[in-house]
DNA sequence: GGCGGTATATTGGTCAGACCAATTTTCTCC
DNA sequence: GGAGAAAATTGGTCTGACCAATATACCGCC
């Protein structure tokens, strides 16, 4: 905690949560930064180095270096990495993310005030929008913007968190999944009637009727992944 | 992606998944590091950087690099920073724990097999002894390993990981409020009643009652805690 | 004046070699 | 054999240099 790279590393920090530095806009020159911290380049490169490791920085070789927007922080850093190097994952992650959004609905349901309901709406709206179109791009943004309104609703700033993050990242890794999804489908269908049982739900304040849907939401979409992953079933027995 | 040092840091990566590099065993030097990979010292160094700052290594001067053992990996970052930064949030953590050891405990039971039963046996007795001692350090590691245990009978790995970040985090933030703990307090009765069942349940393989014994358990906790904590209740709406 | 392409300056990426301080290892002497 | 000093090793930092990619400024052309 007392090298020097820690000593500018941690200065860069305060000064990027002050919002000295703001996103889109480019820290001064590695040498400019030399100089004023009266430090060697090599020293306040490792300190960059270890912000860009950590997320909040990006290098772009002949440009500058940027404080990434707070959106595009990876930081779900920990699964990332982890379904980026091992797809095997893939499945636990959707298990993972059966139970928290099971119990994002139910806490949803339990605790949404009026504000909720309205932004819930909005989103369950767009996906309804996107899913008429032929936006890909949209169609998952809107899903995963009425995911993260879900989340938002439980007022439990962890579950807002990790929901966004679990949606990244698995969206990043599935995107593909959803690409060949025409908007007629039997399967836009069955998710549109998920998504409206589970809206109808958490507005009504139906804790376990908002479990059920979101559970059964959750199986609905492990099964199609499964399908396109082809990944063999868990042993209770294994090893 | 393509830049040399992320080249060097992703093998040396792989090499510690791998586990060519083992905990306490300590890395090449830099310098014949920079030979191996055909690079300056410069570039290996902003490599090793880069996993320090992830938390896998460990730098030593006049010593050496390590790596670390998976205990003392702060995976749990993103948490670690939340809770240290807004302390309020640790009711949300407790919320977020409660529903994830629920799960686990279901989880473990339908999957656990042979080894998993000893290892958690063994767990638990390592509890019982602890608490029959009076040294608290050890008190708080077995708990976490026993818990540990079962979000590994999950045989997702998403599970262990989570679990095992959750209960360093939480623990490192609520060390002191054990610490008052009597050996034979009803607190502590209670504790080894619940951690029974739990463990019953599991061997059994009812995964009915494993949650409902977790959840019983994170409840005691939760209410232990927020006495503590003596933070204001969540209302339905707020803002 | 506006526009397009070229030349220059700036920036991150990498390299080589050097010195320091902390630590380990080795050796020496009692 | 053991304690202490000397040497070797290691991470931490610095300097100064060159490259490639990018942005900026410039200039000639229309």
């Amino acid at each position: 905690m007392s090298s020097q790279v820690d000593e500018v590393s941690t200065q860069l920090e305060q000064a990027i949560a002050a919002g000295r530095y703001t996103p889109a806009r480019r820290l001064p020159a590695e040498r400019a930064l030399a100089v004023q911290f009266c430090v060697s380049r090599a020293t306040v490169r490792e300190a960059i180095g270890s912000l860009v490791a950590r997320g909040l920085l990006q290098r772009r070789p002949g440009d500058g270096t940027y404080v990434l927007p707070e959106s595009d922080r990876r930081m779900a850093e920990v699964w990332l990495d982890m379904v980026q190097r091992h797809p095997a994952l893939q499945g636990d992650l959707i298990e993972f993310r059966a139970m928290l959004e099971s119990r994002a609905a139910e806490l949803a349901a339990l605790r949404r005030d009026a504000d909720d309901c309205l932004r819930l709406q909005a989103a369950h709206a767009a996906v309804d929008a996107a899913y008429a179109g032929s936006d890909r791009d949209e169609q998952i943004r809107s899903d995963v913007a009425f995911h993260r309104a879900i989340a938002a609703a439980t007022h439990n700033p962890v579950f807002s968190y990790l929901t966004s993050s679990l949606l990244k990242v698995m969206h990043e890794h599935v995107q593909l999944s959803l690409a060949g999804l025409q908007p007629q489908s039997s399967t836009a269908q069955q998710l549109r009637v998920q998504h409206d049982a589970l809206l109808a739900a958490i507005v009504d304040g139906d804790a376990v009727r908002a479990r059920a849907a979101a559970g059964q939401h959750m199986d609905f979409v492990a099964v199609r992944l499964n399908a396109l992953a082809q990944r063999p079933r868990r042993a209770a027995a294994r090893r």
